[in-house]
DNA sequence: GGAATTTTGTCAATATGTTGTACAGTATTA
DNA sequence: TAATACTGTACAACATATTGACAAAATTCC
């Protein structure tokens, strides 16, 4: 730090070598980082040699820790120490890619299961979810995990136990966060459901928690309804939209049957939005009137936003 | 971060390739939206290379987020930080005061109490956990529900049993989301633990969690510890520090005898924290030696930060 | 629905500035 | 004399900037 202030007599003074292997630096560098950017300053006894107090130590430390991190020495040569801790502090925190931080998440939550250790999977993800946005949570840390359970139970490493015990417990702390939220005074009211025959339901859960963030009021009818059903409760909530999941239905044919009786139910109600994985595969034109295709999560949340609009 | 106006103060030391390590893009693509769109303007040196702010940093990290999420360069390039923020679903909500968001969860978290409904509480809790920084959780929800908690069941309008569950949901939840955490490398580590005769454990939990989330190393010891006790595992885990919270001892002078005995034991070792409800009634000069008056939450983070440096 | 167009990430070629390392020659000390 | 350190020079490896190009993907248009 204050290298002005010096203390000949009292000071530890490092040799250049030892101030070298003290802080991980060849002695050239040390020599050249002085010659060429003035990094630090040692003091030099009677005969010009160098004399690194336990200060400039440290701030060489500090140094090779920010240029290890990409920062050119010419750049942060002559920053103060506030700013270089600064810089090197941000390592661990938003330096790391968000990407990477759910990677993380997932590894530890695969590691549980594989252990059918529900208490750890639900610490984990209890954990990401205090920790990271909520949009972050579901492409980064659930939809990863629970695509991975399923990828590894169909390749037989993972029983099927394994599998519920996952999704189960992804269910349970989705609905509870949703349930929680404030709503939103306005009126646009959403459905969420999927058709007779169609079990997935986690992508389903997801967009009730999207949705549910943003304070819309949702009504959330779960896996395998029958059509007259989401459509008689759909005019009853006087809902905006119907969204319908479609992953990976017992048949498509059927699927399709139920769609155009929803459609011919709702037609002139409200919308009805075709999510989940299976709605890349299928061409607009294919939907009876009154259906939009909503691939995608970030499809899905300019559709909420419209609905504010 | 419109600051149009110039900080001459804030240096901007980013280069090129570590803004590209810091927000997770490439040189390429960083120089090409710079090029294409204006997506951020760098400084340039002396000659011409690009030099990057915090500022521009954290931009750069907020346009991934969105791309990530399906939205096109183009499109999002020239938005605001404010927009980019708001895109990125760091809640969108209407512009609520801090306090606000917390008192809502307060109130709605009160209303299932008294009602015996535990699932209404832990739905709360947690829909707080999933949307609001885990700070604001604790200073606005957890602090002030059970806060009231207390007060009501003193006031007899809260049975004994429903003041547990609060406590109970309160700690499963805050127990689990610390556990899930990732563990710093670093080597520093904590003990945490109440004094025998001492039950009150909420604010230790708060403690274990906001530690938890900055990746300390945490070891739980939980209510009514003997000192002795503490004081053989603090040693043996070889603890840079050991938080004792006092809310309402049994006696204080038996917990003042404790902490004598616990202070002699630790002499040498690590620091001892005093925090807890009647911290700030403790005068610095009745401590044994080694010991540190915590007196509030924003005085544990500041501590745990000390630890880092 | 398919063709045309735009968008966007990546790469290459070239030129310049930066940085770690090495070496030569000298000086001091034990 | 051996060991250490100093100065100055030199240079290869590296990082960066600019421009232009290209292919894959997305979007728009007919």
């Amino acid at each position: 730090m204050n290298k002005d202030v010096k203390e000949p007599k009292i000071a530890a003074l490092y040799s250049i070598k030892a101030a070298s292997l003290a802080a991980g630096l060849s002695v050239e560098v040390l020599r050249a980082w002085e010659r060429r950017y003035g990094a630090v300053t040692p003091g030099r006894d009677s005969v010009g040699r160098r004399g690194y107090s336990a200060a400039d130590v440290a701030r060489l430390r500090l140094l090779r820790s920010v240029t290890e991190q990409g920062h050119a020495i010419g750049r942060v040569a002559t920053a103060t120490d506030d700013e270089l801790e600064k810089i090197a502090g941000e390592l661990g925190g938003p330096a790391q890619s968000i990407a990477a931080r759910g990677q993380s998440y997932v590894e530890r939550a695969m590691h549980a299961t594989a252990q059918s250790d529900s208490r750890g999977v639900e610490e984990v993800l209890l954990s990401a979810i205090a920790l990271l946005p909520v949009n972050e949570v579901v492409h980064n840390v659930i939809v990863p995990l629970v695509r991975e359970v399923g990828e590894r139970w169909h390749a037989g490493e993972l029983s099927i136990a394994q599998e519920h015990m996952v999704t189960d417990i992804v269910k349970r702390l989705v609905i509870a966060a949703s349930r929680g939220h404030l709503r939103s005074s306005s009126s646009s009211s959403l459905v969420l459901a999927t058709l007779s025959g169609e079990r997935h339901e986690v992508g389903l859960l997801l967009c009730n928690w999207v949705a549910a963030t943003r304070r819309h009021h949702v009504h959330y009818l779960g896996a395998d309804c029958p059509p007259e059903e989401i459509a008689r409760f759909a005019i009853d909530v006087k809902a905006r939209a119907a969204l319908i999941s479609i992953v990976m239905p017992e048949s498509i044919v059927a699927a399709f049957a139920q769609l155009r009786e929803l459609a011919a139910a709702l037609s002139g109600h409200c919308e009805i939005w075709i999510g989940g994985n299976s709605a890349g595969q299928i061409a607009a034109a294919d939907l009876p009137a009154g259906c939009i295709l909503v691939p995608g999560a970030a499809d899905f949340e300019q559709r909420l936003d419209l609905l504010d609009a």
